[in-house]
DNA sequence: TCCTGGAGTTTGTCATGACAAAGTATTGAC
DNA sequence: GTCAATACTTTGTCATGACAAACTCCAGGA
């Protein structure tokens, strides 16, 4: 019961030349301190006054970087304690990237197959879920998503016409998310919806699975920071390939 | 393109003898205002300065009740332009809360039934996921869930022995996250993964399903905010009676 | 022995002041 | 009239200072 939990973070220096705010400096360091182990789970860091003190710079800066940590999950706060390192690793919360960048970045090589690709007025179902009147012209994609050579998801999306006109070329090869950001739109709320159920014979046929196979559903709505509902998506992924992974975190 | 969107708010009254702290009070009323529609969508908000003054508090604690909205996804700020309303909701971001609390809330009437409660040393899957070595004493609890008088989820659990002792009592009447609060642990960080399979023929009959119908699988394991395993899950829920609803926002 | 009170520690809240950076709007030159 | 430079607005970052609240720990009294 001494000091055995006084895991004292090592000399953090800060660039003041640098453009990258001070508090995202100070929290990275630490970051990287705990990743590393070098801060190990249990251990209580310097407390704020003191740590500004050592790394020249105010309290609330020091604040903000550990609230950042706080924030991911990385650590805990109790007043009158002190800070603990509580997870060694970064729990973001769920991620709203699409499909095709998770592919890339887990290397499972994607490729997609657009099967169709038509503007055409939005039915109620998919007006209702973006938000603008019965009508309203929209593009209505159809994808096929391989991964690993295999067949992995059957995708359907609208995009509202005067959010972002696209062409079979760019959606062959770029995710659609990712086409939003190069042209500015970049979402950042969405609501959506998983569950599950069988595969139509239809469904079962292009995804390469039995007819009756269990297949996870999604459906998706996503806004940018205006509030102007950028996509809905109504997707199915084969369950036997894929699963959802959320981290969260609770106030 | 005059001042159309210049929705000033009302006059907000702060309470300097309450305990709430004020950014919370700002916040809360500011949240209130939108929700009334009477801050509408795309409307600008008055600028930090301007607010702060007019209620009396200093500029920081505007910026965190204004802070504190745009994490929930109500507003966005932009530089050299101003605050704006993007959604008359608050966002929540996904919860960590049990489906028995869910239910109640939602008034669809839960009921327990517990198959079977035992205490058993932690088989080499349930340690990995809680993080404990193999053989630690773990109560192992399977659970059907009904609502509505119709079963709905099969849920088998672990919790470590000297996390919680369990009764069959208590896990019949109450959630097991609300057992969990009721003795001062809290879960705070959560991982999950949603997947999707066939019912196997026992779970077909228990769930009354027919035999290879849709499931939805969530296993989880939550942690408290000391970092300690509470609960490791492993569910199945009737796909065409349920489904998981997210609410994403994106820094 | 127990437990109550107070001192000390650490985070939580709030104020004031200052400058920087990113947009927007206006003005002026060509 | 068009375009570029300038002024203005608004949020972003940072410092300093102060007090409050929650928790721990230890000493003293019943």
């Amino acid at each position: 019961m001494t000091s055995e939990l006084q895991g004292r973070v090592r000399p953090v220096e800060v660039d003041r030349t640098s453009p990258v705010p001070l508090y995202f400096q100070v929290a990275t360091r630490l970051q990287e301190l705990i990743e590393k182990g070098e801060i190990g789970v249990g251990a209580r860091i310097e407390n704020e006054v003191d740590l500004a003190e050592r790394l020249g710079v105010s309290r609330p800066t020091t604040r903000r970087a550990i609230q950042y940590l706080v924030e991911r999950g990385m650590l805990i706060r109790k007043r009158g304690v002190g800070t603990q390192v509580v997870h060694p690793k970064v729990r973001r919360p769920v991620e709203l990237s699409s499909l095709y960048d998770d592919l890339v970045a887990g290397d499972r090589a994607p490729r997609t197959e657009v099967l169709r690709l038509e503007v055409m007025p939005a039915p109620d179902l998919i007006a209702n879920a973006l938000e603008v009147a019965p009508g309203t012209p929209v593009t209505w994609i159809e994808r096929l998503r391989y991964a690993g050579g295999e067949p992995l998801a059957l995708m359907h999306n609208a995009i509202p016409l005067d959010v972002l006109p696209l062409t079979q070329d760019d959606l062959a090869t770029h995710g659609l998310y990712e086409l939003l950001r190069r042209n500015g739109l970049t979402p950042r709320i969405a609501t959506q919806v998983i569950g599950a159920r069988s595969a139509t014979s239809a469904e079962a046929k292009t995804l390469t699975e039995k007819r009756g196979a269990s297949l996870l559903t999604m459906t998706r709505t996503a806004w940018d920071a205006g509030g102007r509902a950028l996509e809905y998506g109504s997707h199915v992924y084969r369950a036997s390939r894929y699963s959802f992974e959320l981290n969260l975190s609770a106030g």
